[in-house]
DNA sequence: GCATCGATGTGTACACTGTCAACATGGCGA
DNA sequence: TCGCCATGTTGACAGTGTACACATCGATGC
């Protein structure tokens, strides 16, 4: 679905010289290029054909290739932290350890029903994203770890190892079944069981 | 360090147009590279260059430049079993629980210590290693699991869910290390953090 | 000892990539 | 209404993977 080239003022869909909401467009057109063919497939010169557009416009909203590719990095991290949200939402009220595995199994989730869009989430930030305050899937864990430390006397250490293991199973777990395990029912079984070790770690 | 070359039959260093051992050199160069540059600059004309040798030349070994990147990251993952294998060698005779994290520690450590060689590591194998038997982290991982089955009831489902707890927080780690905390020392609280509670998790 | 053959190298070309400089367009404020 | 300037286009350059035709030379058979 190529964007619609469409001037600010212009109701209909005329054709004209400018785009009108060119940014927005690229990035749209950036996340699924990267849902349908991944990282290989993510290309200045491919994303601006998609709308409608020369490549060199894409450097009048980006300074280089790499800060498209990182906001459609950052949109995708988006998304993934709505449905982190909606989880919680529905959770809400049970103790923190369940909604830490509620975020876990989110994130997991996301990562193989999108691999491809996944594989750009989990990419090192090259760039910063341009708004601080959006949903940050790390602060998300910092509060609901912080839940578990007996009140008034708050380890950072604790808070932090808690943390890291946290991401770093619920990463490791995501990259290593989209790599080598495809069997649904056989990658439904180990994160049940890694999760239920993972709880255990996080309990200690 | 550009790789002489040399003909087969000659002893000398003289320039010859068959380069004698021009696979062996190829790889030789991408470790190199990927070491310096990581990713980005391992690239099949820069690596033939190395060799004093065409672009072209590399398509008489390898049948396209992701199976020469693929055979650098072969390469890479033997390096990091022979830590793994020299760590355990000086933990004979220890717990299981003990050898599994010295496992880990060393995983961490190679992804820290190479961060750029880390990253053909980790990336997903798309071509088949040329040789099966050779040294398999993940089969390292399942022998000593099996050592915490009780004695004649091996369950399955058991050990996949350990070794991939084992295998999914050692390489989350890693990744999130190397990417989000520079400094070593905070590195190293976590590590230990994370790992301690990793062999509660794996213990369950 | 000599011809030949196959393995392994070279050169050139094509389509693709990111990026830049110079130029074109047209919406909006003075 | 005029002109500015944000936003677009065109064309170019260097660098990428890869295929094709050709060159070279070690080994092998006579």
């Amino acid at each position: 679905m190529a964007t619609e080239r469409r001037a600010v003022t212009t109701g209909g869909g005329r054709r004209s010289y400018h785009h009108g909401a060119l940014r927005e467009a690229l990035v749209d057109a950036g996340e699924a290029l990267a849902r349908a063919e991944g990282l290989e497939g993510v290309t200045v010169r491919r994303i601006a054909a998609a709308c409608g557009v020369s490549a060199a416009a894409v450097y009048r909203h980006f300074p280089s290739g790499d800060h498209l590719i990182a906001a459609v990095a950052q949109r995708a991290r988006e998304i993934m932290a709505r449905d982190m949200f909606a989880r919680l939402d529905s959770a809400a009220g049970r103790p923190p350890i369940d909604r830490l595995r509620e975020v876990g199994e989110s994130y997991i989730a996301f990562a193989l029903a999108e691999p491809r869009l996944f594989s750009l989430v989990s990419m090192p930030m090259t760039t910063p994203p341009d708004r601080i305050d959006d949903p940050n899937a790390a602060d998300l864990v910092r509060d609901i770890v912080l839940e578990l430390e007996p009140p008034g006397e708050i380890d950072e250490a604790r808070v932090a190892a808690r943390m890291m293991l946290a991401q770093s199973s619920a990463h490791g777990l995501a990259v290593i079944l989209r790599d080598f395990v495809p069997d649904p029912q056989a990658r439904a079984m180990l994160i049940a069981g890694v999760l239920d070790r993972v709880g255990v770690g996080l309990e200690a």
